[in-house]
DNA sequence: TGCGGGGTGGTACTGAGTACCGTACGCTCG
DNA sequence: CGAGCGTACGGTACTCAGTACCACCCCGCA
C-alpha cells in the first residue's frame, strides 16, 4: 500500500541525507522502514526509483494536456505554457520533498544523470506536439526540436531557481510565464519566418518580427516600449550574427 | 596497451550485436578478447564505458576550443560553430564505429540515458562560453542556457541524421552549418531585446509582452502588424513577420 | 644478478536486481 | 461459518557489475 511506500521513502531520504546515497544500502532502508527487502523492490523498482517515483505519471499528465489542444497552431504558446505549468505545479506541491530531492541530485552524479535523461521524455512530448501544430515534416524537424528543448530549458531554469529558494511559489509561477513568453516568442517566431532562405552566409536582409504575447494591453500601452526597442539600433543583445 | 582495449572493444560490440547488451556479461567479453575480467575493468571503468570511451577527451577539446576565443562577443557564432564542428568531425572520423554505437544506444534504454546525460557537459560548456561573451549575470542566465541548448540540439539533430545515414559526411557538414546558422541567428538575436518592462506577471494577469526580433525595420513598417495582433483577443502563436 | 614498476590474472567481497516460494491477511461466495 | 482466492509480504537463493587486494611475470636498468 502507499502507506508502506511512504515509510520506505521517508526512511530512504533520512538515510541518504545522513550517510550519503552510495553508502546507504537497500537493506538499511527496508530495515528502517520495518519491512523486508523484497517489499522495497516491489514498491520501487530500484534504489533510484525511491527518489523519482511518480515521474511517469507526470509525463502522462503533460502528454494528456498537450493532446487536448488539438492541432490549432494558435494554441501552441498557450498549450506549451500550460503543459509546462503542470510540471512546475507538481514540484511546488511537493514542497520540501522536491527540495530534498534536489539536494540529492545536485550531489550524486548517478542521480543527476537520471534526472537529466528524464527530461528527454518532455522534450519528445513537446516536439511531437509542436509538429502537429506546425505541420512540420517529421523527417527534418529541427525547428520543433529546438523549440521543445527551449521550453524544457526555460522550465528547468525557473524550477531550479525555485529549488534553490531563489524564488517562492508565486515568484516561480511568474518567472515561468515570463521565461516561456520570451523563449516562445523568440524561438518560435524567428526560425520559420523570413530567415529560412537565408543561411548563415547571406545575412543581408534585416527583417523584423514582432510577437505579441498574451494580448490584453492596448497599443497605447505598448507603443512606448516598442518605439524604444526599435530606436536603439543595436538591441541589448547581439542581433548581428557572423 | 591500447591493443588490449581495442580487442576488448571489438569483442564487446560483437557480443552486444549478437546477444544484446543486457545478456552479455563482462566475463564473456573478457573471455572472447582472451584476457581476464580484471583487465576489462582496468581498460574501461565499467561495462558502459566500453561503448563511450574517449568522451571526456572530446569534451576537453571542445572546452579548449571555446577557451581560445576569449570574450569577444562577435566571435560567439563562429566559435560556437567551430566547437560544434569538432564534435561532428569526431563522429565522422569514427565512421562505422559511431553508427554501431548508435544502433546500440537506440535500442538499449540504459545506454540511451547515458548518452543523453553526456550532452549536459556540452550544454554547460557552451552556456559558460556564452556567458563570457554576453557578460550576462551568472545568477539568471536563461538566455545563455537556451542558446547553449539550442546549439547542442542543432548539432545532435544533424549528427543523428548522419548516424541514420540520411546524410553523408559532406552533407552533415553542410547541414551543421545551416542548422547552427538558423538557430544562432534566431535565438541569439531575440531573447534579450527591448520591451522587457512590459512583461507579463509584473502584476496584472493580463500583461502583454512585445518582443522585437532582428530589428532594422521602422515603427511604420511594424505598426500595422502590431495593431492587427493586438486587435484580436486571442494571443498570437503566429508571429507577424515584417 | 638483483631490483623496481607496469600490465596482468585470480580470488574474494559487497550490493543491486531478479526469480521463486511459502505464508498470512482480507475478501467474497457458497 | 468455512472454503476458496487474490494480494501483499518476508525469505532464500541466485546472477552479475563493480571494487579491493594480492601474487605474478616481464621488462628495463643498475
Amino acid at each position: 500500500m502507499p502507506e508502506t511506500a511512504a515509510r520506505l521513502r521517508e526512511a530512504a531520504y533520512a538515510l541518504f541525507e545522513q550517510q550519503g546515497y552510495a553508502a546507504t544500502t537497500v537493506d538499511q532502508i527496508a530495515a528502517r522502514a520495518g519491512v523486508g527487502r523484497s517489499t522495497f523492490f516491489r514498491a520501487f523498482g530500484s534504489k533510484e526509483d525511491v527518489i523519482f517515483p511518480d515521474h511517469d505519471a507526470l509525463v502522462a499528465r503533460v502528454a494528456a494536456r498537450l493532446a487536448t489542444l488539438g492541432s490549432d497552431p494558435g494554441a501552441a504558446p498557450i498549450g506549451a505554457t500550460e503543459a509546462a505549468r503542470i510540471v512546475l505545479e507538481h514540484y511546488l506541491a511537493e514542497g520540501d520533498l522536491a527540495r530534498a530531492r534536489y539536494r540529492l541530485t545536485a550531489t550524486v552524479p548517478t542521480l543527476r544523470d537520471r534526472e537529466v535523461s528524464s527530461t528527454t521524455g518532455y522534450r519528445r512530448l513537446f516536439r511531437d506536439a509542436l509538429r502537429t501544430w506546425t505541420g512540420e515534416d517529421p523527417g527534418d524537424d529541427l525547428r520543433a526540436e529546438v523549440i521543445a528543448g527551449s521550453i524544457v530549458t526555460a522550465h528547468n531554469h525557473v524550477l531550479r531557481r525555485w529549488l534553490r529558494e531563489d524564488l517562492d511559489d508565486a515568484g516561480a509561477r511568474a518567472a515561468l510565464d515570463r521565461a516561456l513568453g520570451l523563449v516562445l516568442a523568440s524561438v518560435s517566431a524567428a526560425v520559420p519566418s523570413g530567415a529560412e532562405g537565408a543561411g548563415p552566409g547571406s545575412e543581408g536582409e534585416d527583417g523584423t518580427t514582432v510577437v505579441v504575447l498574451r494580448s490584453g494591453a492596448t497599443i497605447e500601452q505598448v507603443l512606448p516600449h516598442l518605439r524604444e526597442a526599435l530606436a536603439t539600433d543595436r538591441p541589448h543583445g547581439r542581433p548581428s550574427p557572423a
